[in-house]
DNA sequence: GCCCGGGTCACCCTTGTGGGGGATGCGGTT
DNA sequence: AACCGCATCCCCCACAAGGGTGACCCGGGC
């Protein structure tokens, strides 16, 4: 029942603290560790974790590559959540497209990794606070693995019907007289499409549709 | 205190559908058809309705003649809402002379019509989602009602740079901080690009940047 | 039986947003 | 000189938006 999680990271600080933080947590247990890439097989093979804090910048084998192995030869790969500095994120999209679940700041508070963990082990994923600027400002998705993250995002009926109205310029009132609810009811359905999708606002949040490709321009 | 809504088509697939989409809303009633430009006048007359959604394509009269004529000619003209498929929207400018308050996708789902026409029938226009396309980056022609809209449409280089960050998820506070402003002078900006597209806020001014090709999904 | 996810709706509270003005300076144009 | 577009910044005000929390009902799985 407890979630399995595996810290990669070539400091020993940040996987000490990251493991305090995990066993903090009742649902959570600290698994693994490795130092660099190289060594993620092995442990993962060992420890068997269900999401594994992979650091982008490490030794020998990156976070990058090394999450392109592991889910590239693993049978049921765990989620990988990357660890980042957001000061340099260029490999942001390359991190998508190797299919990590999503990323996570250096300076998070713990409360927020532990939030985090459970997300991606849930299945969902964790495109923005970091994620979507950069992919709106530097290269592009194109209906690639970005696209994968939203519908990993797993919505439901309900909250993608909503998703949709949001990206036609409905606002909450719109909505609701569209489909006939109440505005609280709408309401409840944008914040868990704001918080699904890791949006600040429905903004992002329409942005993310348009980068994943779950809406495209013209239709 | 329901809105009174008349349809204008050649198709009759086109007339049931809509008349069916209009009266499962309670708050609109359709109360007219007609099947040729020809024909709207009279039956206008007769029926009286608040919107007129009206083919661009027709066999005798087509949408924009029939537009011109019925706001030149009747002294409380209804609002009309041009039904474009998209593929051509090279009379989305004579549209908008002729007096059309904005256009709907023959593709957009029932409740976007449904909205669309409480938009129009409130007085408003709706650039939204397909008469953007252009507006951003072209210039319109001169002269007539819309002129000005089209002429208003011409963002500067500012108002521009504004929105492109406003499309990458950025609050007012955060598109300052980026261009080194105050957060007043952004507002400024913002309300100028939200006012020249028509849109009401800024998740509507971000949709119309991507519906327009100003900003295109992977950067 | 119970629990749980989904959908519906309610309340409180804070703040960002947007609409309405206005003011200033600056660089072109006429 | 007068004008105007543009950019910058200021005020007030109303309200939608978003966060947090809790509640109810339903249907399905344990």
């Amino acid at each position: 029942m407890t979630i399995r999680v595996a810290v990669v990271d070539d400091e020993e600080l940040i996987r000490v603290g990251l493991r305090i933080i995990l066993d903090a947590q009742p649902d959570l247990e600290a698994v693994g560790e490795a130092a660099d890439g190289a060594d993620v097989p092995a442990m993962v093979a060992r420890t068997r974790p269900d999401v594994v804090l992979m650091d982008v910048r490490m030794p020998a084998i990156d976070g990058i590559q090394a999450t392109r192995q592991l889910l590239a030869t693993s049978a049921l790969p765990p989620r990988v959540l990357m660890i980042t500095t957001f000061d340099n994120d260029d490999y942001v999209y390359d991190a998508l497209r190797a299919g990590a679940s999503g990323f996570l700041l250096k300076r998070a508070r713990p409360a927020e990794v532990a939030e985090a963990v459970r997300v991606v082990a849930r299945g969902e994923s964790l495109l923005f606070p970091a994620a979507i600027r950069r992919l709106v400002e530097t290269h592009g998705s194109s209906g690639g693995p970005a696209g994968d993250r939203l519908r990993a995002a797993r919505l439901t009926e309900r909250e993608a019907e909503v998703l949709r109205l949001m990206s036609t310029g409905l606002s909450n009132a719109e909505i609701a007289a569209s489909l006939f609810l109440g505005v609280e009811t709408v309401r409840t359905h944008v914040r868990n499409v704001l918080t699904k999708l890791g949006a600040r606002d429905r903004t992002q949040a329409v942005i993310a549709a348009y980068e994943s490709g779950f809406i495209s321009p013209g239709g």
